[in-house]
DNA sequence: AGCCTTTGACCAGCG
DNA sequence: TCGCTGGTCAAAGGC
């Protein structure tokens, strides 16, 4: 546990950029919009005038009659995470963000704000702010646009903090009135003349850059997501679902947890969407809710309720809870988060513990797979700005807002605009606002299939005239980067180089080096052997394999490899483990001593090498002048001896994989493309030098585009 | 076909 | 050194 504590980052690093005005308030909204304000509601709720929160928020309807009883409930954004202890220790919120704004935001004193009858609420000890259906109080948290702009910027014409004492009142309770009115009141306040939502400008400050808190956030789980707090440990708690949950923020920034308490319930039930994505205006709020349980997210199995899916790897029962935990990591290829769940028996969530960053964006709903958990949108666009090599235009009125991908439409071109940003609704203002002809992306190489620091030149000289340019720069450099990242692993969809690699049965393919994880195995059509299909264990490692003897040949092994460069060969655990690894990056394990003269390729060497597998999976890539090819072909020649050959197979699909593997009769395909390369010796091939076959092999590719 | 959950075993850190 | 504990692995079966 303590270890976790490592992965606490500087906030500034990770805050997510900016997201649109428009995400917050369409989350106000819910589906459609009103006229009236929500910054009504909350004046009035400044003044005491309290409204009953009714309705679900998310889908739910109000008038169902399944929900009937919950026109009682109180559905409660809770502000206890500006909570006294954490603000008085580590300076305000508002302090801090008002002194990298550059202006002084006086700190509210909200205590007379605070009704006279808010602690006789139920028990309510901590301020709530009752929100409307279709308010993802995730949406409040991440925007900044809420914070720095609404909360801490006046208002441009009466200069007060129009929404501040929302925010910042930590005792102060914000209860919306009837739903329908407010969202009518939304609108109405966009109009007024009393709220301006000026654009985000780019130099605004992330959220709470520069913040280091290691604090906790406590909050009701399943109500944000942990793409908001990369590299820390959120802890999430409804120790007594009976009662409202503390709130600890881990951060000195603001956090809700939102809960619905139920009467009758022990049920916290999940409200609202994430923090990381808030849906659009048309997306169902409770997307995130569990994709594999459905009804109560907090209720038995919902792993995937903060809208990321999970594979469970471990439960134990710890000591000191009295609920089994469950392991959880994200299978997101790539992403090395983990989180640690603890329920009850009755199913409750009772902690979540998440440790890591995701590198991703949340997966779109209904789609478990990791792999197919990527912009499908952004596959196909990626096939035509690979196969046309050209800037992916937006279609005419697109000006599209993908909720995931947000921040990349308010601060890049219309290059990327609908292309990329699937989800219509366009919010003029802050395209407008924040398009600037400098921003002009190429994104046929910005959404390039390399991660390596090639593609970190490319996203950078994106950004490129901004370099002068501090915040702002840095800003869409990271938003452009975390969505190459995104786009990458859409790639990976359809992308993804298999390699077949097919020895002997003398040849134990599992021991390559590299650590693997069987997660499955399975009896496929037209093998009675059975196939077993593994991960590569390495956090971050994407690659795959599966591993099954031929149907004809039970001599023959077939190692299919699917993946990618991005570790070396992990250490040994212990001087005995079979697969034990090189201690270092450049010394290969050994296992056959007649391949001790063998030297494992320098990782550059491979990163360089790879790039040209992983860009040019096709034959064209061999120099074969882009020639589709079926079945084996005599001028695919890059011959080697066996020995280099298991290397350039292996290497080839395992991230700086070269170490000498004693492989025999191995064949080496491209099913997708039907490239099969058959073993030879190659005189050019000096193997006895000392020098990696893989090596001398990619010495020999070709270089540049194939396709 | 691929990936998931389940669950007992294993491993490493710590006192 | 040993036992405890948390975390992870991995076989098997399920979805």
């Amino acid at each position: 546990m303590g270890g976790f504590d490592d992965h606490v980052a500087i906030m500034g690093d990770w805050m997510p950029p900016s997201p649109s005005p428009r995400t917050f308030f369409s989350s106000l909204l819910g589906d459609d919009v009103g006229s009236r304000s929500i910054f009504e509601g909350a004046n009035e709720t400044k003044h005491g005038n309290l409204a009953s929160g009714h309705e679900h928020v998310g889908n739910s309807d109000v008038n169902d009659g399944a929900h009937a009883g919950a026109t009682s409930e109180q559905q409660t954004v809770k502000l206890n995470a500006l909570s006294d202890q954490k603000m008085s220790s580590r300076g305000g919120l508002m302090e801090r963000m008002a002194a990298r704004a550059g202006f002084n935001a006086p700190k509210l004193n909200t205590e007379s704000l605070r009704p006279a009858d808010l602690s006789q609420n139920q028990g309510i000890q901590s301020p709530y702010l009752t929100i409307p259906p279709g308010l993802s109080p995730t949406t409040l948290l991440e925007s900044p646009v809420f914070l720095s702009n609404s909360l801490v910027q006046p208002s441009p014409t009466t200069g007060k903090f129009q929404f501040s004492s929302g925010i910042e009142s930590r005792n102060s309770v914000l209860m919306m009135e009837d739903p329908d009115k407010r969202k009518e009141n939304a609108l109405e306040s966009i109009n007024s003349s009393s709220f301006s939502f000026k654009p985000v400008p780019e130099t605004a400050p992330s959220l709470f850059p520069g913040s280091t808190s290691r604090s906790w956030l406590q909050v009701n789980p399943s109500n944000f997501s942990q793409q908001d707090f990369p590299n820390i440990e959120v802890s999430v708690h409804s120790q007594n679902p009976t009662q409202n949950g503390t709130f600890h923020q881990a951060s000195d920034f603001s956090r809700f947890s939102v809960e619905k308490n139920v009467k009758g319930s022990n049920v916290i039930q999940k409200v609202g969407g994430t923090v990381e994505n808030s849906p659009p205006l048309d997306e169902p709020q409770d997307e995130d809710i569990d994709q594999r349980g459905g009804g109560d997210p907090n209720v038995v199995g919902a792993p995937a309720e903060d809208g990321y899916n999970w594979r469970k790897y471990g439960q134990k029962q710890v000591k000191g809870s009295e609920y089994p935990r469950s392991y959880y990591k994200c299978t997101h290829p790539n992403c090395p988060v983990k989180k640690k769940v603890e329920r009850s028996p009755e199913g409750h969530i009772t902690e979540i513990i998440y440790k890591g960053a995701h590198n991703h964006h949340k997966p779109p709903p209904n789609r478990r797979s990791a792999l197919g958990s990527t912009n499908s949108l952004g596959d196909l666009q990626l096939d035509r700005a690979e196969q046309g090599g050209a800037n992916i235009q937006q279609a005419p009125g697109g000006g599209g807002f993908d909720w995931r991908n947000n921040t990349l439409e308010a601060t890049s071109s219309e290059n990327l605009g609908s292309e990329y940003c699937n989800r219509s609704a366009p919010f003029p203002a802050q395209n407008n606002s924040q398009l600037e002809s400098g921003d002009a992306v190429d994104v046929s190489s910005t959404f390039s299939n390399d991660e390596d620091e090639d593609d970190r030149g490319t996203h950078n000289s994106v950004s490129q005239g901004y370099d002068g340019e501090g915040d702002e720069s840095e800003s869409k450099r990271r938003k452009l980067e975390t969505y190459s990242t995104d786009m990458t692993g859409a790639t990976r969809a359809i992308r993804e180089p298999r390699v077949v690699v097919q020895t002997t049965s003398e040849v134990d393919i599992l021991d390559d080096g590299y650590r693997w994880r069987k997660y499955g195995q399975k009896v496929v059509k037209g093998n009675p052997n059975p196939r077993s299909y593994y991960k590569c264990t390495s956090a971050g490692c994407n690659v795959r394999k599966h591993v099954e003897r031929a149907s004809h040949d039970l001599k023959s092994v077939i190692t299919t490899y699917e993946g990618k460069h991005n570790h070396d060969v992990p250490a040994a655990r212990n001087s005995s483990h079979v697969n034990s690894g090189a201690s270092n990056t450049h010394q290969a394990p050994v296992t056959a001593p007649a391949q001790n003269h063998l030297h494992r390729p320098e990782p550059a060497q491979l990163q360089n090498a790879m790039a040209r597998f992983d860009r040019q999976p096709s034959l064209g890539s061999f120099g074969m002048a882009g020639r589709p090819q079926l079945g084996p072909n005599p001028g695919f020649s890059y011959g080697m001896n066996q020995q280099g050959l298991s290397s350039l197979a292996m290497a080839g699909f395992h991230p700086n994989l070269g170490q000498p593997r004693p492989m025999h009769n191995m064949g080496f395909t491209f099913p997708k493309e039907e490239l099969k390369v058959e073993p030879m010796s190659d005189p050019g091939l000096n193997l006895s030098n000392g020098s990696s076959a893989y090596q001398q092999f990619m010495s020999r590719l070709p270089l540049g585009p194939q396709m």
